[in-house]
DNA sequence: AGTTAGCACTGGTGAATAATGTGTGCTAAG
DNA sequence: CTTAGCACACATTATTCACCAGTGCTAACT
């Protein structure tokens, strides 16, 4: 591929970003100084490599998932990490009165509202966490509460019903057993450790060993949930506002998506660098491209990602999420 | 308004709810033995009464918001209480193990796939709840987790920073003083009572009391949400299915207004009854109507609403909603 | 007085046609 | 290698036409 067309696809490609509609070969003249069927012949020569399309036989070109590939890894450059947009994720980030996680989903809010795409934080909450505490509050005869706090400060709770043969006092007890044994314990070796620890321990001192290891089971039971995802949107519709969102169905298809909580955590990546999937290879959404990246503070890690059409600016989106990753990161 | 034409209406309604399309005077001749014309001529009367709407002059008619109302306020019949969908329902409620709030959430999923309407809780988390208590966890140097969990279990929690000049052991002996005196403290009150019981108290024994007041201050200050709405949707977006949503502006519209957490939550009532808005007359969308009313149980207090077309099956969803309401409240 | 048949009329729907414009591929000449 | 010129392809838009479902009105009928 030559100097000029590269030149070309470059320009194409950032065409039909901003116009969003195929490019044909007249409007490319005066850029290059030459005749629209010498802009044609290259045209069909990157066709023919297969960085560009035709939407009909004679459309002007679209660039393909290729030809975007391309372009990410080759044509485009980033942008100088300046003006307004980056000021106010800096005034964000410098509030020392946010806690890690709020600033971070705050920061992707406003990269959402500056870009019209959609952008996710997928926290992993407590990835790593072990326990700090684990604490019981009786509420009534039949609920308690058990709460639980783990070396990052991410806490879960959950109602539990109490069962007719075992008494509050037995739980709380059993509960201090547990705090005395277990804290320090990663969040996914309790309920094993529940059993193969906290059981033998207790089946000393009381005679329900085998009720309350069930009970405490289940009280544990929906803190799996901290090592999952915690699931953030930032202008979970603002991908609506791109021209490509004019139809019934493909509105539907996307806010379906998103409303599919497995499948956008299956968004999560721990790539510590910055990918980008475009079209067919993402495995959310073949008409739209995700770019996303792990972030990892202290401990605390997460991804973020920003889902928009194809026709992205890459560029933009690159630089931004750079930016927020660096500065997190330190 | 005579018998017939009460009839009539009852009829164009019902056509209109479950065929869409505005509806027309041969179509109705055989139900009411008697020509076109005849029909017409009671349409024609109940346009003028303002029930019935015509989309251009020589459409078939629709009912108007009037229409609609007249409808639900003197024609419909309530269904039986039968069928599977009610098993459902009552499969859920039977379960034990579930918490209320869930019981209440899963059953208005369940009849939001079942209708094709969106439904929504807003569960007034603790209304009326008093503190139980609150823990502070440290978590480092610099964090701690504060923890408050109410009478009727529900848990906020919110990280803290610890400012530079106070030390754990102070928070710690300060938050065993709030848990002595405010235990049973409604929680709306709590800030008051920080500022002129705590206070004073603390000043007795401790130097830096203005600075602990500030921080517990600061950890409470976020519960304030527990007096707020919890939103939860049951198929937010079921009532796209709807063939009234079938252009792009108007799917945007409606989805925009459901990530509206604020206007969402205008949707609360304190109503016992189960109401029904029609258009104009609910402040969420003109175009839909909005059912709605809420629950009490124990004290446990939230809304119950369902949004749909205007075009909407009043009759199950009256049905629906009244045995979810009675049954959880006995 | 209420009901009905008949008729002219209105507006929506869908198919067919045509006109226009933007773009292509190809060829041949510069 | 570049360019002008030309025939062709397809999307888009507007126009027309026929059709249909429905109405309002009038006059006749029970």
């Amino acid at each position: 591929m030559g100097e000029r067309q590269k030149k070309l696809l470059k320009a194409i490609v950032e065409s039909y970003i901003k116009n969003v509609k195929p490019v044909g070969s007249k409007s490319l003249c005066k850029k290059f100084n030459c005749s629209s069927a010498t802009i044609r012949n290259d045209m069909m020569y990157l066709e023919e490599l297969g960085y560009l399309e035709k939407t009909h036989t004679s459309s002007g070109r679209i660039p393909s998932e290729k030809g975007y590939h391309y372009y990410v890894e080759n044509l485009m450059k980033l942008k100088d990490i300046t003006g307004e947009d980056v000021l106010k994720l800096q005034t964000i980030l410098n509030n020392k009165d946010l806690v890690l996680s709020d600033a971070i989903n705050k920061c992707m809010e406003i990269i959402s509202d500056i870009t019209n795409y959609t952008s996710i934080v997928l926290g992993k909450n407590s990835y790593n966490n072990v326990l700090k505490q684990i604490s019981i509050i009786p509420i009534d005869e039949k609920k308690v509460v058990s709460v639980l706090v783990t070396n990052t400060g991410h806490v879960a709770n959950r109602q539990v019903i109490i069962p007719e043969d075992i008494s509050v006092k037995e739980i709380v007890k059993t509960c201090e057993i547990i705090n005395k044994s277990l804290v320090g314990t990663p969040l996914n070796e309790i309920l094993e450790k529940l059993e193969f620890v906290i059981k033998p321990e207790i089946a000393k001192t009381m005679q329900k060993y085998e009720e309350l290891c069930s009970f405490f089971y289940d009280a544990f039971y929906e803190f799996k949930d901290l090592n999952k995802d915690d699931v953030f949107f930032g202008g979970k519709t603002n991908i609506l506002k791109q021209p490509e969102y004019n139809e019934p169905e493909k509105i539907k298809e996307i806010i379906e998506k998103l409303e599919n909580v497995e499948l956008v955590k299956n968004i999560e990546t721990d790539d510590k660098e910055i990918k980008v999937y475009i079209g067919e290879e993402n495995n959310f959404d073949p008409d739209t491209t995700v770019i996303k990246t792990s972030y990892n503070v202290d401990g605390e890690v997460g991804t973020l990602a920003i889902i928009g059409p194809k026709r992205m600016e890459y560029d933009k989106v690159v630089t931004l999420l750079n930016f927020l990753k660096n500065y997190i990161e330190r």
